[in-house]
DNA sequence: ATGAAAGCGCTAACAA
DNA sequence: TTGTTAGCGCTTTCAT
């Protein structure tokens, strides 16, 4: 491989100078420009990166951790960061955490080691005593110290289940999710925009979680489908398990949405091949990623930044009136 | 931050020593490696994985490029393979190529840039030129001239779709899927193997294909249903274009299985909130994400080897009898 | 506008 | 077994 060097020689100009046209910084008259890019064409020569990452200090790579690619929501906000990334000049690498502390910290220490620039990150970990302020690091729905987050309007999510619940005619509802005894999560949230709505029109509601993560949702909600029989409207966490509920339901012959109206969050978009589909709160998920990265780009620049909340949407399916 | 001139003054040794002792290279003292280490813990020394990625040529990250991880075949290929090369001690690079060659070749410099030490690749774009075997890569379902790939038994899963709608009694059945022009693409195979079947056993077939990329899905399958009204057995080239089709059928008031049958081709598991439940043939993805990392490594150490192959499933649903 | 030279932090070859 | 030293390829002063 050529390097700067060769360049240098073969143009008959010093090193510096090279890296000055390369890099088009400084200044270089248009004659000595043409002679180097000549010699680069020649030889065909391609910068080290690595090389250039060791001098500059940073490698132009950001990491991305989740608990798992394989999902519906986070692949799709994968995907946009991806691009957002790609359009910056930085590469995206990708970890799957599994939820395991241990992975999601390897790529903390990562940021010591220089091998990445800066971390995108969702994680239900107690990972706050890693982290400082001054680390390049933006949270997906979570809230850590003075660390930025994007989200989106969960609560205000929240409220709007039940308010079109409650619009449609449902008299007896139902919140179904999860809680952490560990950590504060944004998604819990939509708990409590429900609940706060809930109490505010005086409406009946049962809420129904369970400590995530949930070994076995068939099991959880199957549970809950017997001991709760006098419901007419339910918000779930998330489409996942909303999508498995209304399954069950179907099963055990409760009419949807006649009997049982059924509201998820995300708005995965399994969309054209799913029935009943599912009504849902959709996340802004592209500007959610793109947003990410426009925080992160700016702390890995020591600028400061402030939390950014995404509205959400209603999308009507057929699991409401 | 500390480094390992700063251990090795601690400890008061050489800075190979220190070398030596952090990579555990070599000949040293249980004294001296007692005083290096402590060095390095009073320190909180880390090693700067840029300066060791530039001098040893070699950073630890592979790249892996598909066109877009928002696709729950890939999402799952993807987060095995991370998990593979997690193990082996490498990391993931992950590009949404969304079909863009640009993409796929600035990936392919990146070789050439050392910044990643190889690539995995899912592509169907004429890159053949831009590619010698002595690079390690390592593609998906694609065969171009030596580079290994990991593929399942496409041809096979083509055979095996075919016989069970035979064994069912269908009469007369068809191929729905896509063509290239302009690359060869194992995932072909499956309509191959399917047509070879239906002659062998002189069963009426239909081929309905177009070309890929298909721009509406909808109207490619509603023409089709429109078209061929006599069918009663389907094999469709993805699950995707599958599930759909099982959608579109039913809102006409087929009846499925009954008077026609549906399967499928990769097996994601949509599982669970899916109704009717799609007949597939499935493919060992984590096997193949796996295997994609072996082969890759092997590449890497400059290790000849060769694509690999691996067997598929009938998993039976509610769309077939 | 340009060239020379000093590192960046580390590994590996060599000498001791 | 250990210390010294020569680079790896590049960017960036600092003179000129």
């Amino acid at each position: 491989m050529a390097t700067i060097k060769d360049v240098a020689k073969l143009a008959g100009v010093g090193i510096g100078t090279a890296s000055r046209v390369i890099n088009k910084s400084g200044y270089i008259s248009e004659e000595t420009k043409k002679k180097v890019l000549e010699a680069i064409e020649k030889l065909g020569y391609i910068p080290n990166e690595t090389a250039r990452a060791f001098v500059t200090q940073d490698n132009k790579i950001v990491a991305l951790f989740l608990p798992s690619i394989h999902h519906a929501f986070f692949s799709e906000l994968a995907y946009y960061i991806e691009d957002e990334l790609d359009k910056k000049g930085y590469q995206m690498m990708l970890c799957n955490s599994s939820g395991q502390i241990e992975k999601e910290l390897q790529y903390i220490r990562m940021l010591k080691q220089n091998k990445v620039s800066g971390i995108i990150g969702i994680s239900y970990n107690q990972i706050q005593n890693e982290i400082t302020y001054s680390m390049p690091i933006v949270f997906v729905d979570r809230h850590i110290g003075e660390i930025p987050f994007v989200s989106s309007d969960n609560y205000g999510g929240g409220k709007m289940a039940l308010q079109v619940l409650k619009e449609t005619g449902c008299q007896h509802v139902a919140y179904i999710g999860t809680y952490s005894k560990t950590v504060v999560t944004e998604v819990e949230k939509r708990k409590q925009g429900f609940e706060d709505a809930a109490k505010q029109y005086g409406i009946n509601h049962t809420i129904y979680i369970e400590e995530d993560p949930i070994k076995d949702q068939t099991a959880f909600l199957n549970k809950f489908l017997t001991k709760f029989k006098d419901l007419d409207g339910i918000f779930v966490e998330n489409d996942n398990m909303a999508l498995e509920l209304v399954q069950m339901a179907l099963e055990k012959n409760i009419k949807i949405p006649e009997e049982l109206s059924i509201i998820g969050f995300d708005g995965i978009q399994t969309g054209k091949v799913l029935r009943p589909k599912l009504s849902t709160i959709r996340q802004p998920v592209e500007r959610m990623g793109r947003s990410l990265v426009e925080l992160l780009m700016k702390r890995i620049n020591g600028v400061l930044v402030t939390p950014a909340i995404h509205p959400v949407e209603f999308l009507k399916g057929e699991t409401t009136r």
